[in-house]
DNA sequence: TATATACTTGAGTGATCACTCAATAAAGCC
DNA sequence: GGCTTTATTGAGTGATCACTCAAGTATATA
């Protein structure tokens, strides 16, 4: 009996991931995400609820993605090498919206008011940390580094490079692809 | 003849950067502004002309008292010694309304945009940079760093380092004592 | 084909946005 | 004290904000 939506739901949360993650979130309207998506508020709020919960969507999608890819590229170049590699994949998409992690972006933007949607970036940030800290410990029971390092130590600092350098690849007066090798060279040290 | 303002414009200005620096351009409403510059509408525009010129004004006094403040230091301990301290001062200060730069709050939040506020903070960012690799000379003058490294190369990975470290310390599940003395201890190995 | 059940539409909601301006108050100079 | 000049005030501007909802439309089942 009933009918059917005209539109692919998960595309448009890619769709409106890539939005608030160029433009931020009181950077983006209902306007803005109406355009795009080609949708009527009607609608929009009938799939989604409100914009709030729109971009939670977006942000789980966001980080999902980002431990998914790494993890992939860790089980087939090792963990080492995929951390090695990660700083100049970050900053290397083109087709990518943005090169600053929208997780960072979003807890930047809304921490000091208190939005929840920056606990849930806050959240989602210190899952890419645990997973970078698994690697860190996988690289270390393979003999790549170091046992007397502590893994959740190598992995706060490697997230905080990686933040810094996709925060600088923005710039125009950064060389981010020396600043990338400059990151994963300082993994060969440990 | 004329009547004197009665409020401490400098002041204001400073108040200002604290509110903006802490909530970001769209997360500060005129209305904040009114309420905590003790400012009526009026009062505000015959003083600023408009919020973004006030915005200006506060980007131009943070990136002064910030480069002005480092450079004061070094002037005291040598240039290596500053840049190894200024990590733990920039995430130590309890009385600073953010941990976080707001060169970098403000030029990830109005970059894709193309808001002129954007490219003020990319110049002062840049103007930041150019500061470290000042730094970063004086100290292989000294003899303090090594004279085979490119000090532009070096204050642009120690700018990044920071702006990690500052975003990273406003998170709760970072302990950003360790990051900066990390990020320090990385100083010595040049 | 008839009907039930959703999806689609877009004008419209009150709230808040940055900002204006005419009226009023106060200070310095005569 | 009177006059000039500027600061202060706060109600009000149109625009935009996120969001609503009743009416219309399309589709799957019976």
């Amino acid at each position: 009996m009933p009918r059917k939506p005209s539109y692919d739901r998960d595309a448009l949360i890619a769709q409106a991931r890539d939005i608030f993650w160029r433009q931020g979130w009181a950077g983006t309207s209902l306007k803005d995400l109406e355009r795009e998506l080609n949708l009527k508020p009607g609608s929009f709020y009938a799939a989604f609820g409100s914009k709030d919960a729109l971009y939670a969507l977006a942000l789980e999608r966001y980080a999902q993605d980002g431990v998914s890819r790494l993890t992939a590229m860790a089980d087939e170049v090792g963990p080492l090498q995929a951390l090695k590699t990660q700083p100049q994949i970050v900053i290397s998409a083109k087709e990518m919206p943005a090169r600053a992690c929208m997780l960072a972006k979003t807890f930047a933007e809304l921490q000091a008011k208190g939005h929840g949607l920056a606990d849930k970036a806050g959240a989602h940030l210190e899952e890419m940390k645990e997973c970078f800290a698994t690697l860190f410990r996988r690289a270390q029971a393979a003999g790549e580094i170091g046992a007397h390092h502590d893994p959740d130590r190598l992995a706060a600092r490697y997230q905080s490079d990686l933040l810094g350098l996709r925060l600088s690849a923005e710039r125009d007066d950064v060389n981010a692809i020396e600043l990338a090798s400059d990151i994963a060279a300082d993994l060969d040290r440990l």
